[in-house]
DNA sequence: CTTCACCGTTTTGCATACAGATGCCGCTCG
DNA sequence: CGAGCGGCATCTGTATGCAAAACGGTGAAG
């Protein structure tokens, strides 16, 4: 503790909050922290090398996201839902998936309507050679540019946050063969509508591309007895 | 501060960052604390009688939520948007609401919507009398109503997160003469809609009963200077 | 008259200390 | 041998103190 302080005097050493707030929501977003895995305060403070007060802030921060579960005099929990609240949580994003889609094709800029087909098709070659990794970035990035599309912030805000919650309990995506292909087909879809100004075409495509899956038994398997109590 | 100690001991004096958060989002949303206003910690601290400690969670809870702004170094103060976002978030609005009450359409259970349409019918001397208050607490129940029938949870956190965020800035929405029937017409519009399973109607009917405001000018006056720099 | 710089005051950011709550483990008693 | 209980270790919740950053006002220079 006193090797802390004197260290702050030499190296501007510590992290801030916000950037562990980012620190660790990757880790639960990435899946190096699992569903139900427990998050003290202390081993944190000691990992970041600050004190607990702002450790105790991030987590009172990922609360309020949802990313962590925080019950009074209890470890912050990574959270861990329900299958009915997974199923919520992947019938809303088809829903936001399908808004974006719509509003995109009503508003995008020539230039973003440009720049989404060129990607798109770029990435085709993605598909031929099987590269699960680049495909994963390339999907993202599509994805992301349907939200920048609808040029609607708060929209943006809200696909980003279920995007993110949703992130840890769909990790193995494009592993099954024949995933990326269909994945690539129903991109195309959406495409052609935005490029036609279909907006109903195009949410309807969008829609049916977000894969309703609320088996997460993998995920909860190894989250273990948290499972029952987080209804 | 001293005092304060000796308190403690005596009552359980001090609030909980539960309660903080409450009643500061409470204030926010009600509109006893407007958009700009600083939220310094020492004060607050001062008046639920707790040390900044909990008041900074408390804050960085909120800050979370969107309801107020944190920069660094800097009071937080209650978000003020520029009108292009306080837009955006109308248009999200009237789209979540077309999704409730299409997912209504599909899915209440037959008491859920026995209970709407009692509920609608008998308000409607509400309308006659011009009983604006009472209408308001009808009108928010309503909504609440089809936000739940849509048995989704994570569209009503989200529609539950904007309406929120929205309060701020509609609280003199039944004031202007002929609001409160044409709201009521609506109203049926979007029952009749729903007794009918029409999900299509249901949804268009509740898209169209968000009126799409973004003239906060009145707001903004009050939050002075500030609202330049909150884009 | 305006602008910029400097210094004291105020306020935030974080570390630390302590009190209360929770959970675990062994012990005792039935 | 099992169940209940007490005490200890651990962890969270909050108060407090200190350092550093921002704000405000004054004065001097242009």
């Amino acid at each position: 503790m006193v090797k802390q302080a004197r260290r702050r005097e030499i190296i501007r050493a510590g992290t801030t909050v916000e950037q562990m707030v980012r620190a660790i929501s990757d880790m639960i977003v990435t899946g190096a922290l699992l569903p139900g895995a427990k998050l003290d305060e202390v081993s944190l403070a000691v990992r970041f090398d600050v004190s607990r007060t702002p450790v105790r802030e991030a987590l009172r921060e990922l609360g309020a996201m949802g990313l962590v579960v925080r019950e009074p005099n209890r470890s912050a929990v990574v959270t861990n839902v329900t299958e009915a609240y997974l199923h919520s949580m992947f019938e809303a994003m088809a829903e936001l998936e399908a808004i974006c889609a719509k509003l995109s094709a009503e508003r995008m800029t020539v230039d973003e309507r440009r720049a989404l087909e060129l990607m798109h098709r770029g990435s085709m070659r993605l598909v031929h050679a099987g590269a699960q990794e680049e495909y994963s970035a390339y999907n993202t990035e599509f994805h992301t540019r349907l939200y920048r599309g609808a040029h609607n912030d708060h929209v943006f805000e809200m696909v980003t946050w279920t995007r993110a919650r949703l992130a840890p309990f769909r990790r193995a995506q494009f592993r099954l063969p024949g995933r990326l292909a269909k994945s690539y087909e129903e991109h195309g879809r959406i495409v052609t509508a935005i490029m036609r100004a279909d907006a109903a075409a195009a949410g309807q495509a969008a829609y049916s591309h977000v894969e309703i899956v609320s088996d997460a038994s993998a995920v909860f398997a190894t989250a273990g007895k948290r499972r029952a109590r987080d209804a």
